[in-house]
DNA sequence: TATTCATATGTATATCCGTTCATATGAATA
DNA sequence: TATTCATATGAACGGATATACATATGAATA
């Protein structure tokens, strides 16, 4: 896995840096935590993060552009699931971080 | 490893978001990248991000309040390192994640 | 203890960004 | 095809934030 990670090209930094920033904001990654339960249309996701519609929709344009979640269309909806499984990965160890940080207190 | 993340406190969810967000910023990440490789003080960190002294110790604050480096004293100068290996892990995966984008496109 | 040198901190500013409000889009249904 | 309903998009505003410049701090050395 770790090959380097110091040797990094600038534009494939500030590709990574802005992978982090996307899910740096408490609304996105509501949204992203609460996909990872279940794909889910924008409508739901709206309520579920208690937002409007279209600031719920701003996020997912800003998701999609990350390559952090897919659409597919459902009926009348668009139903919202995370690209792959390396988003997941990432939030579940960022949450034991914090888990062992809280403990070491 | 992944347990439930869907059910996640308001301010857990608050706290790991700032986590992503700290290392959402460019300036910030090659800060991180570059200790990724070994401990360096704030002179030679500046040097390598190419930032002035104050910008870098302003963003190395930062990242002291969210627990993602940690200081040591070595005669005049502070050396700073990661603050664990989750961080390491963390970045690995994000690099890992860009590749395959690229290799389906 | 006085001095120096590395680092931290305060303030100001320009830029960025998330949300709201209003409106457009366009696929699905009647 | 006309209509409807879910979602996307545009503009604008207020708050956050990264950097620069000036200065303070304080441990280490003389």
């Amino acid at each position: 896995m770790s090959h380097r990670l110091e040797e990094i090209s600038e534009s494939e930094c500030q590709r990574i840096a802005l992978l982090f920033k996307m899910m740096g904001d408490p609304t996105r990654l509501r949204i992203l935590l609460a996909l990872s339960g279940s794909s889910l249309c924008v409508m739901h996701i709206s309520e579920r993060v208690g937002m409007s519609q279209s600031a719920t929709s701003h996020q997912l344009a800003l998701l999609r552009k990350a390559d952090l979640v897919r659409v597919t269309r459902s009926g009348k909806s668009l139903v919202y699931s995370l690209a792959d499984d390396h988003v997941r990965q990432m939030l579940a160890l960022s949450i034991v971080h914090g888990k062992e940080k809280r403990d070491h207190e």
